[in-house]
DNA sequence: AAACACCCTGAAGCCACTACAGGGTCAAGG
DNA sequence: CCTTGACCCTGTAGTGGCTTCAGGGTGTTT
């Protein structure tokens, strides 16, 4: 199977196929002698399938790396797995609690104009023209579940 | 007043004012003929209020820059700034629902481990060997309101 | 033979910073 | 006078997970 078939079964791009492989998330495929082009075999399909599914839940690639390491690893056990996903669950939560504290700031911050008009007697600019009070700290540096945009 | 000195009263890093500064977050400001040292007023002092107020509600750099287009123009009305926050509100709100779903599945996953072994039996690793459901889908494009790392 | 789809590599761009290299400036203490 | 250490400057590269682009080669169809 070339990249693109490949892709397409993923629903991705083929440059995103080609930046895990560089980044060993898949391993290394064959390659035609002839004209180098990449084709695929069932282990790329599982192996992709493995960490596409991780992707979706929003998993780093260095967790998916470690999740992999433990997959091709027999005498491992389930406690560094766990640990993985515990820890991207904890993650995933504090960003949602961080997300909901912005959502009600927000909320608040939005009343502000009920009667639209001119802005110079608009509440928004002259809330945001106040500095923020010390209990807003929902920003991206303090989850790893980060990003607003 | 030096950026150092700015930078401890907005609790940030004088590198992140000179970003902003070049990205137009900030205007430019006076130099020391001398050393060629930035030397603030109280001029940048509200608008680096207004940006760190914007930012600490997670707004992008391009939505900061509109909303301070809006406050310098007294002839805008109310609109266009209730539509940025408007907007930004549904991409948070957007973002929130997404963390929820993999939060769900993410609690789903880690129930299929309880009696920790030999991860051969790991339900964990066996769920993510299967294929994602048409269901999940609560990757990073969706959402402007992104990243979870 | 031309058109078009597909493949290759390597580099740059995205965002909002952060970190680092390599230098200049300034005030205080010995 | 000299050193130490804190502060300032510019410019570049790194972060993550891709996406996009430049510049080419290959394969199939018309």
């Amino acid at each position: 199977m070339k990249i693109g078939e490949l892709a397409k079964k993923f629903n991705c791009t083929v440059e995103t196929i080609r930046y895990y492989e560089k980044n060993g998330l898949i391993p290394a495929s064959a390659r035609d002698s002839v004209n180098n082009y990449r084709h695929y075999q069932q282990r790329h399909i599982d192996q992709l399938t493995f960490v596409r599914h991780c992707r979706a839940l929003a998993m780093s690639h260095a967790e998916i790396l470690e999740l992999l390491k433990a997959r091709r690893d027999p005498c491992a056990n389930c406690h560094s797995i766990d640990q993985i996903i515990d820890e991207h669950l904890q993650h995933v939560s504090v960003r949602i609690a961080e997300l909901q504290l912005l959502e009600d700031q927000l909320h608040t911050l939005r009343q502000q104009c009920k009667t639209p008009g001119s802005h110079k007697d608009c509440g928004i600019i002259q809330d945001l023209d106040r500095p923020l009070e010390k209990t807003v700290r929902a920003e991206q540096d303090i989850s790893h579940v980060s990003g607003s945009h």
